[in-house]
DNA sequence: CGAAAAACCTGGCAGC
DNA sequence: TGCTGCCAGGTTTTTC
């Protein structure tokens, strides 16, 4: 999935729906990661979007009743479109019909989810998520506070969603070769100044990659369809045996939770 | 309890 | 051209 640059991205371009009223919707496909909820169709009509946001790396659009929660998963995206636009890709699942546009939700995967609630705050899949990576409380004290107690790796610490939200497998190797830390290492061992970094580096990639609107890898598309925006440029991941830019060492590449780490041994310490 | 592994899916690509 | 196996932006659920 996109991680939260690419999902601030999508909101970003679907951002200007917000006022605009929902004539009808269509589930083409309601197999996702939960099943599409069985009234969506009559209850996702005639509505007016009052508000849209993002939260960690879902997308809220709030009704007057209910709200709609939306993950993108691993390969999830919205793609915006005329109305009598009537291309159909493989794996639509829902539609959403404007006045005359139309957002496709398309997810090959099913990763990803649509849930519709009228207790947004209260509802399993936000209830538990920690803080913002770009809100101030994000600090170094913080992180700090969370590594004394934790003995998992530090890489493993920060793409948790309970720690803080919407640093995916992509950026937190980033994160941890531009704060040069070793991500195997046990998040207890990390020091204060070491936190403090992190920080910093998370929140400059995750800022860096949001300027540039998200990593163009196979699965992402943006929500209007185009291909042609600039692509974040990955220093470490996805560079197995490449020569690490900082000292000319070979990226070493590692399974850490089931998912590809990378990282300079040289580096990062 | 916390941490690790399995599970949920499809598609693309490398190698034979 | 197939076929097989492996890999992929996530995160809940199950197991240890």
């Amino acid at each position: 999935m996109p991680e939260l640059p690419e999902v601030e991205t999508t909101f970003r371009a679907i951002s200007d729906f917000k006022g605009k009223i929902i004539k009808s919707s269509k589930v083409n496909n309601p197999n996702l990661r939960w099943k599409v909820d069985s009234n969506f169709e009559s209850i996702v009509k005639d509505v007016r979007i009052e508000d849209i946001e993002r939260r960690a790396k879902y997308i809220i659009f709030s009704f007057k009743k209910y709200s709609m929660l939306l993950h993108l998963g691993m390969s999830g995206s919205l793609r915006i479109s005329d109305k009598s636009d009537n291309y159909f890709k493989k794996h639509d699942h829902v539609e959403l019909i404007f006045n005359n546009k139309k957002i496709t939700y398309n997810d090959p995967r099913r990763f990803g989810s649509i849930h519709l609630t009228e207790k947004l705050d209260a509802h399993f899949l936000i209830k538990n998520l920690g803080i913002e990576p770009l809100d101030k409380k994000f600090d170094a004290v913080y992180l700090n506070n969370i590594c004394k107690n934790s003995k998992t790796s530090i890489k493993s610490l920060i793409m948790n969603q309970k720690n803080v939200v919407g640093i995916g497998n992509i950026y937190a190797s980033e994160s941890l070769y531009m704060a040069k830390i070793n991500p195997l290492r046990s998040a207890n061992n990390i020091e204060l100044s070491e936190c403090k970094t992190l920080v910093k580096n998370i929140k400059d990639v995750l800022k860096r990659a949001i300027k540039v609107g998200g990593t163009t890898l196979k699965d992402f598309y943006s929500a209007d369809g185009s291909a042609g925006y600039f692509k974040f440029k990955l220093k470490v991941y996805g560079r197995e045996n490449e020569k690490c830019f900082g000292c000319n060492e070979k990226i070493s590449k590692v399974v850490q939770n089931q998912r590809a780490t990378y990282y300079c041994k040289s580096c990062q310490s």
